[in-house]
DNA sequence: CTGAAAGCGCTTACAG
DNA sequence: CTGAAAGCGCTTACAG
């Protein structure tokens, strides 16, 4: 293992001018610099981390800016896997501190990021960014200094960006549901509106799917406040219905309709939470496709970090996000 | 944060001791330790690993004890998971080194781990133990230091151990078969015979689960060294069989079957590798249903690292691994 | 059984 | 622009 004291003995200087060199400090002679990047490359230096956080003694913060939906379960996942990335940064001295405004009001993060940038100095940042041109704006003079790490809409090229694949979720259910018939059923489509942040994609992967298959679609149905209205979707489902797809409210939707009503019929979905969970245990919902946001957040403190404090870049493999089917014996999985 | 040095000044003793103390030593008297431990309790002392591992120069051995089966995809894709799980090691000292023996000589691994025992000093052993109760007498007078992980068959209750769910995911393929059908259909079961790790358990589960249905179970069919004896599947196979159940070389039995025969069949099987894969992207495999080794060798570094670092019991949920079910749509996502 | 001291690899305020 | 020095929290050989 070599060190930054092997270093400078082997140039006759001192720790402390490696240490700058390989810190990018800028008191430092540009040729002095060269040098030493020069040798520890050819060394194989590699910092060690132990003894670096042990110096750097106070804490750096990240900031994180999610999202509060009605979606409870989005940024709640979301949450969970950052909290959890964050046992790790801990011991490093970097604590993630997390700001959730709210998805209606694209301002009031841009307000708090301005104010933080300014005050706080964070060593990075991550974000599901909203009013995605204004935030590429303010971070710009911070560039030099900030890593950024951004969630569901990418920033700048070299930031980087977590996004799950939730029009591919889409596609698999509809793959699940061409799959489970043979012929050329008919299966209703239930859109259960826009959430701006999932099931739109979601809805638009299963319609791009069901395209490739010879089943027949009714719908999608849409209607505003939809929860208001199951009237209209029970008045759509008759005999010929064998299949019915939600992308969104599911749960909702089918707990007010009369069972009698769904009875054979096989309903898939997208998305994840309680209440999905007991209509498969029940047999009501045959599968759905998620994808996982605890990931998502567990992934971008992970990356966040390793880009700050070992300047490292994963592949872009790390950063994919699963998608997950479930039925029910697989259930407790989740 | 509360330091060693801390606790010494409110003791009115050094350092070195309150280490001791710490650390288990048995240069310590018994009162003093005491006192150390309950005030370090009490204070909310939570030992510092950068500073620890920098101390604690000399590298420390871990063995993981793996298996060699027919089945390359196994040991390939724990080691993969297992090495995934040094890294994080490295920087702290801890080096893990595999062996790997064949599954067909329990002796050999019983040998090799007494070897190793004895002249290495492991601080842990990881191991996917063939002989239970010969490795359990073996491992006894060394339980003091070493810490011990199992996968697939557990030692003492007191090990961590980590376990796939092939009964599970056996069940999971049964619960798409049933799903893909509405009526009375019959399904093929073809057993590909055992390889004592995996795919017994997979057929099991398949059963038990179909049991719960409606549908009619064909077989299961087995005949030893089946992939010389596909023209008895192909006797098996006709109009009336609308799925077919694979435990084990699904693909190499797909292949050797003309796909006139095949073709309209639905087809589920446990298990992926390359050629399943090849085979669902084909559209001749409906959906596979496996259980992430990757995950498993990724857990078993990182859950004995946890036990012998951090003296860290994780809760029986990190231990699991998730089953994964796989339609053509998700297949890149493996 | 306990303590004084050196050292792990790094950072950075201070002095020049 | 560079260096001497202190210090991060811990461990452990050595001396008593």
């Amino acid at each position: 293992m070599v060190t930054q004291e092997d270093i400078a003995k082997k140039l006759g200087i001192t720790r402390t001018t490696v240490a700058r060199a390989l810190n990018g400090s800028k008191n430092i002679k540009l040729a002095t610099k060269e040098m030493i990047i020069k040798l520890s490359k050819e060394l194989g230096y590699e910092k060690n981390h132990m003894g670096s956080s042990l110096a750097l003694k106070k804490e750096k913060q990240i900031f994180a800016f999610l999202v509060k939906s009605k979606n409870k379960d989005y940024s709640k996942e979301l949450k969970r896997g950052l909290r959890d990335s964050q046992e790790k940064l801990k011991i490093y001295n970097y604590k993630i501190k997390i700001i959730e405004t709210l998805l209606s009001s694209p301002k009031e993060q841009v307000d708090i990021l301005k104010k933080i940038l300014l005050e706080d100095k964070p060593v990075g940042i991550i974000i599901v960014p909203l009013d995605v041109e204004e935030i590429k704006k303010i971070l710009k003079p911070y560039r030099e200094t900030l890593k950024i790490v951004s969630i569901e809409n990418q920033l700048e090229q070299e930031d980087c960006f977590i996004e799950a694949n939730y029009h591919k979720s889409g596609r698999i259910a509809g793959d699940i549901m061409d799959n489970i018939f043979f012929s050329k059923e008919k299966i209703l489509v239930i859109d259960g509106g826009d959430d701006r942040l999932t099931s739109k994609k979601y809805l638009n992967g299963f319609l791009e799917r069901m395209e490739e298959s010879d089943k027949k679609i009714i719908g999608p149905l849409y209607e505003e406040k939809i929860l208001g209205k199951v009237g209209k979707i029970i008045e759509k489902i008759n005999e010929d219905i064998k299949g019915i797809y939600i992308n969104r409210y599911a749960a909702e939707i089918i707990d007010k309709i009369p069972y009698e009503i769904l009875k054979g019929k096989k309903i898939v979905t997208n998305g994840i939470n309680r209440d999905i969970k007991k209509l498969i245990k029940e047999g009501k919902i045959t599968a759905t496709v998620f994808d996982e946001l605890y990931i998502q957040g567990y992934l971008a403190g992970k990356t966040l970090f390793d880009r700050v404090f070992k300047c490292k870049v994963l592949s872009d493999e790390d950063y994919r996000v699963k998608s997950h089917i479930v039925f029910k014996e697989n259930l407790d999985d989740y």
